[in-house]
DNA sequence: CCACTTTCTTATCTTTTGTTAACGTTTCCT
DNA sequence: AGGAAACGTTAACAAAAGATAAGAAAGTGG
């Protein structure tokens, strides 16, 4: 895929945000940087500043920690999602969070310095605020679904619950990944997949 | 406490986000109203959609839902912090969630429509933005330490993070509260309290 | 001030999850 | 193609959490 494709699927997809005319797309776009990673590498590691908010045209990414030597995966993002450590991109301070790329991707990238840039800018400051707005809202909206799961549900019923809503995940991504998404061990998901599909024991 | 006192607070607190000048002041305050809640009375119910977004001058709330006929304690509000059911506020769909007051409460809200309204005003539309965006990303790093807390910790370890950062919580919410906001039952957690604090068994 | 509710602890028992390890299968890499 | 790594399941055991109930202590509201 060339640039400027990516660069017009960015842009379709931005108007769920914002619609930006030309003379703005013109200025805001100079602020935009294509980012190809491919599979296993890393756009965030612990210990670095995660500097830049990217929009993934093409590809995976799964967000993990290290806790006691082991990984334990927290988050995915796919096709059309945003990708950025937020805390530590807003707060500017290290992150404990590896992104990593599991397939080859494509990404758009802005940097924290062009987003200064673009709101000190008249002619894009309202847009990108409002920009900054709605996708914040936005991911407080599956944060309070998230939270609300770990507190009210029992594993198994967030199994199913992602059974029933979450197809790419379960269809993308390795079960142990799911099993720490979920907040539980690679073999306590195998045993609940049994009791859920089977029905048996 | 009078209006005009709390007033004074809210536009204090406010600063950390957003300073306004005094015009700006005089429009956004027009758009404000003081709600005060005695004890038990809810802000939000399960089923009606919470169209206010509510700044805590004085006193507490608990978020929880009902399941299977049980409460279950998500999150609460103190001083000086926002209270809303914020999906429900920003999708304008009826919410899950129950807001109570733990003690007679007051609060400065303001409405959803008065929202668009201020946003509509260029007088104010610009720093509104600004000031949805700064709380909304705050909100954020909140749930992303909270979500990363049930994926990498235990129950013990998150009950002892708490012990040591969240020394309003524990002195003034009942423990039974605590044990659903970390995901767990108040046997469970009065169990780990005496492993944790006695070092016992 | 007294009855009533709420809160916390403790005990017992059951269920679930974690841990570790083994095994077969699939996928990956060169 | 062939060796290595990754993945999923299962088993056995230990550790932890859930459910339920009982009782003590603290707080609440007439």
């Amino acid at each position: 895929m060339d640039a400027s494709t990516a660069l017009n699927i960015y842009r379709e997809q931005l108007k769920k945000y914002i619609d930006f005319n030309e003379a703005e797309w013109i200025i805001f776009s100079q602020h935009l940087s294509i980012n190809q990673l491919k599979k296993k590498q890393y756009f965030s590691e612990p210990g670095k500043v995660c500097d830049k908010v990217a929009f993934m045209i093409k590809g995976t990414v799964r967000y993990y920690h290290i806790k006691d030597g082991q990984e334990i995966t927290g988050y995915f993002s796919f096709e059309n999602e945003f990708v950025t450590s937020y805390k530590s991109f807003l707060t500017g301070l290290p992150g404990l969070t590896y992104i990593q790329a599991l397939e080859d991707c494509l990404l758009i990238t802005f940097t924290h310095r062009d987003l200064d840039q673009m709101l000190a800018n008249p002619m894009l400051a309202y847009k990108v605020e409002k920009f900054g707005r709605l996708v914040a809202e936005e991911t407080i909206i599956c944060y309070e679904d998230r939270v609300a799961s770990f507190i009210t549900q029992t594993p198994e019923e967030r199994y199913l619950q992602l059974y029933n809503t979450g197809k790419d995940i379960l269809r993308r991504m390795p079960q142990h990944y799911i099993a720490n998404y979920l907040g539980i061990t690679p073999v306590s998901l195998s045993r609940i997949r049994r009791r859920v599909l089977t029905g048996v024991k």
